[in-house]
DNA sequence: ACAATAAATCTAAACGTTTAAATGGCTAAA
DNA sequence: TTTAGCCATTTAAACGTTTAGATTTATTGT
């Protein structure tokens, strides 16, 4: 037996389906005992609208769809919760398209031809499901302009960079600098910095923030002091063991992410280098783990609820046709731990 | 202007809209010529196909919905991942629900009843938005039997236990119980557990593997070795310092869970107790942060990717109307790293 | 009581597909 | 040359809604 539509509810009702739809949606008036008959029938048909059906008339479905680079990826969900937080106050559904990039490709994503292919297949997966927008997250790449055709349909970025659209993205450069400005409050000067992969823009806008504050501040300048990193712990390792080895070390370590700082922490410990006492350091993101490693780490926390909350209302209001307003970017906060020492004590 | 279908390619090729269909789905055989003629408008006008009116004709969306208790939980990006693993060969898209149980109720979701409300919003959306069915993703939680309503569309459960529908997990027991006869193979026998929140179904079968290992090794039973954790770092710590006061204490401890290891590892420092040379761990889970840890600990990992995999693949077999076959439970595999201490040697 | 007007309801087309059934043209057998 | 049968194609209805515009019904003011 089919289920029951509105033309049920019409017969049942004795009114017209066109009477039925106005009850349903509000959009005409209709007589208080019109409107009692349709709602009873409602009620005892147990009648469930058809969003397909109605997706099709008013073409406009009340669903994005986003795009994960990876969701495994410890970004993503977190994004995509504040994607969905905001869908929820607007009655907007999430089409969800995981790349797997991390698992196809591996970890630092190659080239970007690499994976154009799986975000147009994506990307046409749901214009057919048509999709009213799009949001794409990346994880920390190069800069993805040009990547897709989203034949018009609203399409914003986050956590990923571009020219050609829309992106929500925080503020390296300030984030880096603000880290800075805290290990300098405690008294550092002598401040080593581990870069992540630096085809990364992130990675560049961190760099500038780190010179900046060694600008600003009137650090020592030393070139010795900066090292490139791959996001990966080894590379922390590596690093912090050439930094212990220069003649004058650093007093503290801004690493670009946590998971570097896993690395610092142990090249530290094999060097019977305690951390905070004799080498501070600030990693980037937040991760869980960050609170539960021994010290437990300060780090540059990322707004990543805002971005995917920010990102779908930008998309929003250009699926509503309207300009989007002055962009404010979603702020980093410190979060303060037990890894740096404050030299003023 | 509006979207070129069907119709404009039939009215360009010079064909009706059926033959049109036809082609495009390759239903019926068409004259090579024909054919032809088709393709190239096809190509010309630059047509893509709505899949919303295909699925209003169809009653099909070979859309699944996914609602996951709360997204941000560990197991469930990797849970979606295989889920979407498994969409991506079968062409099958995921329509995700987010009920951000965690931010909205905390961390060990009260009673059933509180977060009843939330399911049933996110089905009715689903239904009504014509899912062909539906996944939901639990977190270690009590039974969800008759927790909501589908309709009669097919659902599958994971990482959550119901009684009244399929439902996808590992065995908890067997998966306590390979941990212990770990253990013992490394010549440990007084050997402690902590466990999860006991309203957990997960907690009492992995400490029904606790029992039958300590039975079938013969080990010395002392309730004093079983305490009752709640999934937290402090339980961790408070009940790790209970066992280390304990007259004769346990030479390894076996945690339902990494994040209490991480109150092992605290309590034991702050006891000068070594791990693993005076103590061994094990945990659940195989967090990232597993191997960040000093020492990497040993873990039972969950077979989370092919858990949603295999859900998903369950969700299909019904959806077409098949009998779903034995079920086959994912295995859980120990990632042996650094922190039980080998006894022989 | 009767227009004139306002309010409620209905009719019918449309959204973009799929598909059963009907039609037409061709081939091959008689 | 007829005819049966097959193949390719078309016709038309249907999926479950929304929504202009037409029509009916109710409410005014005189």
């Amino acid at each position: 037996m089919r289920k029951t539509s509105i033309k049920d509810i019409a017969l049942k009702a004795n009114v017209s389906i066109a009477t039925v739809s106005y009850v349903l949606n509000g959009t005409r008036n209709v007589r208080p005992e019109t409107h009692r008959r349709v709602t009873e029938a409602i009620e005892e048909l147990n009648y469930k609208p058809n969003d397909i059906a109605k997706s099709l008339k008013r073409n406009r479905t009340n669903t994005i769809g986003v795009i994960a680079e990876d969701i495994t990826v410890f970004n993503a969900p977190e994004i995509i919760d504040g994607i969905n937080d905001y869908g929820d106050r607007h009655e907007l559904q999430i089409l969800l398209v995981n790349l797997r990039l991390d698992k196809r490709i591996g970890r630092n994503f190659g080239d970007t031809d690499v994976y154009r292919k799986y975000a147009e297949n994506a990307v046409s997966e749901l214009l057919r499901k048509q999709v009213d927008g799009i949001i794409y997250i990346g994880v920390h790449t190069r800069d993805l302009t040009g990547l897709i055709d989203v034949e018009g349909k609203p399409i914003v970025y986050t956590y990923g960079y571009t020219q050609d659209n829309l992106s929500i993205q925080f503020n390296d450069e300030q984030a880096s600098y603000e880290a800075m400005a805290y290990l300098v409050s405690k008294g550092h000067r002598r401040i080593a910095i581990i870069s992540g992969l630096m085809d990364s823009i992130p990675s560049r806008h961190r760099l500038k923030g780190y010179y900046r504050a060694v600008t600003e501040f009137e650090l020592p300048f030393d070139p010795l002091l900066i090292k490139m990193g791959d996001w990966e712990r080894d590379s922390g390792y590596r690093l912090t063991g050439e930094l212990l080895d220069l003649p004058e070390p650093p007093t503290a370590i801004l690493s670009m992410n946590d998971v570097m700082v896993v690395g610092v922490l142990q090249m530290a410990g094999e060097r019977g280098v305690s951390i905070p006492g004799e080498l501070s350091v600030i990693g980037f993101d937040n991760r869980e783990f960050s609170d539960y490693l021994q010290p437990s780490i300060t780090t540059m926390g990322l707004p990543l609820h805002e971005m995917g909350f920010q990102a779908m209302e930008s998309l929003y209001q250009l699926i509503n046709g309207n300009q989007v307003h002055e962009l404010k970017m979603p702020e980093c906060r410190l979060i303060e731990r037990s890894s740096v020492k404050d030299l003023h004590r």
